[in-house]
Formats: C-alpha cells, sequence, structure tokens
DNA sequence: ATGGTTAGAACTATACTGGTTACAACCGGT
DNA sequence: ACCGGTTGTAACCAGTATAGTTCTAACCAT
C-alpha cells in the first residue's frame, strides 16, 4: 500500500529544526539535516507558512517560527503538509448499487466507523506538541 | 495525498454481503452491488482466502465465511487487504543527517509517535466486528 | 460435454511521490 | 547599485500504486 507521504516526517523535521537552531535554518541546512534537495524543502515550507507556522525572509535566509513550539501540535503539521480530499483517510469505493440490501447500506455505516478510526489517529497526533518532541533530544 | 486505497471498503463489502446473503455471492453478484469489474472482486477475494476468511468453491459458484462474523475485526480486514510494508502507515524520509542535533534525534522521538498514532487508529478498528456492522442494515 | 464460474496473467490509463534542473525574484552588504 | 546567497516556482522525469480491462486457463455440477 501507499504509506502517508514523507512530506509530514519532513515537515516535523524542518519545524524542529527553526525550533531549536533558528540563526541556521537556510533551505541548504535544512536540506543536509534532512538529506534531500532543497527544493523538497522549499516546497514544505511554503505549506508550512500558508499554514501560519513559520515567516520566511525571502532573499536573506532564515526561517522562524510564527507561533511558540507548544502551541503546535504534530496534528497541525500534518494537516498543513498532508492535504487529502474532503479530509478522509480512508478511500470509499464509488456507488454501491442501491437496489442491494448490503450495497444501499454499507456505506454509511462503515463511513461511520472509519471516520471514527481516523479520528483516534488525530486525535493521538494532537496530543503531541512541537514542544514536547524537541525536549527528547539530548 | 493518497488515501488509504478502496480495497478496505470494498473487501468489508464483500465480507457483508457473503455473511447476509451467502447463496447469492458469485463475483458477478458481488461485483454488481460493489459496482466495480468482477476481476476486482476476485483479486480482492483472494486476498481474503489467504487470510482465511472465506472460502470460495471454484468453479460453481458461492463464497462463504470460514470465520463466524462477530470474529473478524474491521483491523483483520484491513490487514488482509492493505499490506503495507513493515506494517507502517506513516512513511519516514531516509537518512537524517547523523551529524545534526536534530537530525539524529528526530527519527526515534518522531516515529514513537506515530507508532503510537497509528496504534490509536487500529485499536479502534479492532474494536468493530463484521457482525456488528451488519446489524445496523435494516 | 457444456455452461457458468473461479483464477490469474498481461496490459492500460491515471495519479502521486520524490527528485532534478532551470530561472525569476528578492534582499543585505560591500 | 551591483553582487552573492537565498527564496519561490515551474517544468519535467522515473518509479510505483490504483483501478480497470481483456483474455485465457482451469474447475465443476448438471
Amino acid at each position: 500500500m501507499k504509506q502517508i507521504s514523507s512530506r509530514f516526517s519532513i515537515a516535523v523535521h524542518i519545524l524542529s529544526l527553526v525550533a531549536t537552531i533558528p540563526s541556521e535554518c537556510t533551505g541548504d541546512f535544512i536540506a543536509g539535516s534532512v538529506n534531500t534537495n532543497p527544493v523538497i524543502i522549499r516546497k514544505i515550507i511554503g505549506l508550512l507558512k500558508k499554514a501560519g507556522f513559520v515567516e520566511v525572509r525571502a532573499g536573506v535566509g532564515g526561517t522562524s517560527l510564527r507561533k511558540p513550539a507548544d502551541q503546535i501540535t504534530l496534528l497541525d503539521v500534518y494537516r498543513a503538509v498532508e492535504v487529502i480530499e474532503n479530509g478522509e483517510l480512508f478511500n470509499f469505493h464509488n456507488h454501491p448499487n442501491p437496489n442491494c440490501l448490503v450495497g444501499s447500506n454499507i456505506e454509511a455505516a462503515l463511513r461511520a466507523e472509519l471516520r471514527d478510526a481516523q479520528a483516534a489517529m488525530e486525535q493521538r497526533l494532537g496530543q503531541v506538541t512541537l514542544a514536547q518532541l524537541i525536549t527528547k533530544f539530548k
């Protein structure tokens, strides 16, 4: 199966860097720490900027947090970079046959369960802030 | 982003059909209820068969449950059809720079959180059995 | 044997990911 | 006012997953 893209883990990596050593945070430096291409970093920073988490000074280099690290949860980051159509993690097959007992009922019943499962995951992500994550570095 | 494939919802649909109207369950009939191609159905039934949930009588048509519906959870189905490499829903970027404070620490710290989030979702899926889902049809 | 069925290979179109190159726009310092 | 380092994007590519199709072989009850 296709996993949730690494944009998410990279975004958390970026924010952790900006939160801990903001003075060094040029795109190239971040790319070196993440070990990828600077353009990938810029794209993700663009998403984080759009979400209001970071501020970027164009030209001169340097990215800084616009929100304190204890007010950014992993869920916030997840939602900023993993843009899913209508927010649903689980894909549902289209148009089950309405003339069939199962076909006409499964969608509502299963969708509710899937929504709850997704909510459980997101709730867990929402419990962890960037600040909490960073304290685990040593 | 890429959602979790519809194989999962289709698999639940198939099992619901087999559990409620087993006598009718040829591949074509199921395909009609799911509203897709019979080959798609056969592929997914193949996975469910491999996982030991259904039994198929080749040639004559008809699929039946090999386990009672109250002993099959949505998590079981999920794991049978959404085969993820090493079981991890979240993808992690490869080889952060070990010479960087953040790069060398983020992997372990973040991976733990992601594992917990995934576990929360799976735990929720594991609470619902096929039997429970079916009782919601009317 | 025949017809309905299951099993699966091979192929296509589409789309997302991660990555690259290239170029324009920006800005601080000399 | 230029220059070098930087950010912001567009365009493109290879690899891979999904969903679907067509086709063929194997199966089995009648």
